[in-house]
DNA sequence: CCGTTTTTCGGGTACGTACCCGAAAAGGGC
DNA sequence: GCCCTTTTCGGGTACGTACCCGAAAAACGG
């Protein structure tokens, strides 16, 4: 460690207002580009800012602004599913890091099964005058309300996990859909030279636009785009609305029945653990079972060789990229990517241990 | 945005300066346990330092202190693929992150085909008085060789990429390389049943430790221990120090000619494409090939579907946690992580795009 | 007990930026 | 020209921490 050298005057705004011949204060008023200030001296002035590439020192910045950001977020409780847990971790590791910075954040969480759950969250947040949002929009419409209500109040949003096409959001984080069913598509492909594959959608609410049938797309098409005479591949499905291990295991028992010939399985969400919790007691010459996220139980079905890969879509990342994108745009105000696609992870027993939500 | 309440007075030396009936000078003495200070006030003051939870505001701190640390950085350049160029990608985001808090960075980079370049590199740095070096030790030797130089004059290090086990390094950030030789076993059994696989180690110097021989090791004791009598897969192996595309190409040619039943190749290194542009000219059915790192010719064999999988190793991500790891050890003085291993990413055709490296 | 050294401490200024307040300059109406 | 409004600007202080310098207090030696 030694002493900064003095070369430090070469940019900061002392500098440039030596060079304008003008004060600080006045230098400063251009920059936040406060009134008060001629034609003629903010010209000049922008001009040596651009010229010594003056970029301001947010630490100091930020200590003598006093500001404080509040945020909030509004993702799904972590009830069933670790999936969200991971994601308020992400978003806690985030805080911590630029909670210097004068962040404050305020968490809301809804119940996946509960619609009303999100609707009064929504208002709570309307109340609370915040300067950014990140949201999981679950419930298409309400989040759509929430996002106009950003909009005409001027407050940056982000959404994660799922996107709304068409909005203003500052960003999207989260994964892309329908290429993550391809992925899945193509590694049924891999193991399977020819047979029959069953997708299985595990959801309380299946609507039209529900973000599984995107996934749901990607492996269908994947699968009929690499079907030749030789290798053929049929595609069954089923959808199951009541999301209980019990209620699973008897459609599965009462479809198999019918269709012995299912050599793979493919599930769209973290819920494959019901189907890996019935795969397994029914003990049947090992299927190929693929499905998303790692949580415990689906780790412990990958660790004694039920489920074969797990899709993995970096909640906690998801959250960390979310806060952060906000403090990017808010604090920074420097422009954010808007389609951030977090990567398509392929978990298996081998790697799971050095994988990272 | 609005203005920071005075709760901030709650914290801070000024607080505790207040409430212990001293000094500011005095509580900073403390905190930074400086000579001069009566046994009991320095209890008195590290007591109520505990009681209130006084975290020190960093950005004050760097503010008034003008402290400036300088790190190295020692990796090979980006000379035959593009790994160590998205190292190097990673290594100028965490700098650009950090140099606010007065971070300065030299790079120094070495020729893998040329030991004299990094011992060199070593000598530089031993003169430069840093405040502590990332590197990736790929000349075992000499890299122990700087490791204890660093030791001895107490200026941490962190080994990035690779691995020497018993050294005093803060952290290593890389890859695990046997599990992940165990993963590349794993996909190969998926997708074959039953055959012949041969392992390519391509490299300049193969001595008895080198880190391929690792993933070797691995991949090896994945497939004999999944070896059944029904599902029975044979290993070969060879080693190909000439690494140009042509003596690649004449090395498989000869031993292809041999051995004309391989139905698998994986390769150790990224040097996959060497025997991906052979496999490819030499139009025989497909056979599986698996290999390391996304660099564009990789990807373009990927995408073409001569390479099956690519096992990412997240150089960029190295590079950026191997400067974090410095920063967090030598300025927040926070304990890191050991041993960070990179996630085994697993990139095939439909995921690639989404890949962070 | 006094002079001297050593220990212990507080005042004050600095870091780079934000922003208040009041002064100087410029413009405008008579 | 004078007075008044508006525009344009500079001085100065603050943010929370670091650290210099000198003063007060304690310890010591005789």
């Amino acid at each position: 460690m030694k002493e900064k050298p003095s070369v430090s005057q070469l940019s900061g705004v002392k500098e440039i207002a030596r060079r304008a011949n003008v004060s600080i204060a006045t230098v400063d008023r251009v920059i936040h580009n406060r009134k008060g200030v001629s034609e003629a001296t903010k010209e000049k002035i922008n001009g040596i800012i651009k010229e010594i590439g003056f970029q301001p020192n947010i630490l100091a910045s930020r200590l003598a602004s006093k500001k404080t950001n509040r945020f909030a977020f509004l993702i799904p409780n972590a009830n069933e599913t670790d999936y969200w847990d991971a994601s308020l971790k992400g978003i806690e590791r985030a805080h911590q890091e630029i909670k210097q910075y004068g962040i404050q954040l305020d968490k809301y969480l809804f119940d996946l099964n509960d619609k009303a759950t999100f609707t009064k969250n929504v208002n709570e947040i309307a109340k609370g005058d915040y300067d950014g949002i990140v949201m999981a929009p679950s419930f298409i419409e309400e989040a759509t309300e929430l996002a106009a209500r950003c909009q005409s109040r001027k407050i940056p949003y982000v959404f994660i996990n799922s996107d709304i096409p068409g909005k203003n959001n500052i960003a999207y984080i989260g994964p892309h859909l329908y290429q993550s069913g391809c992925q899945a598509g193509q590694l049924v492909r891999f193991g399977l030279k020819r047979g029959k594959v069953l997708i299985i959608n595990i959801s309380r609410e299946i609507d039209s636009y529900h973000h599984l049938l995107r996934k749901e797309d990607g492996f269908r098409h994947y699968i009929e785009d690499s079907n030749t005479a030789a290798n053929h591949i049929a595609i069954e499905k089923m959808d199951i609305t009541n999301t209980t291990d019990e209620s699973v295991s008897v459609a599965l028992d009462t479809f198999l029945k019918n269709h012995t010939d299912i050599d793979a399985f493919f599930v769209t969400n973290s819920r494959v653990r019901s189907v890996a919790t019935y795969l397994r007691t029914h003990a049947s010459p090992h299927r190929i079972l693929i499905g998303y996220d790692l949580s415990g139980e689906n780790i412990k079905y990958l660790k004694d060789g039920t489920i074969d890969f797990l899709i993995g879509q970096k909640p906690e990342e998801q959250g960390y990229a979310g806060l952060m994108a906000l403090f990017q745009h808010v604090v920074a105000g420097s422009t954010v990517i808007k389609n951030q696609y977090m990567p398509i992870d392929i978990i298996t027993k081998e790697n799971f241990e050095f994988y990272k939500n």
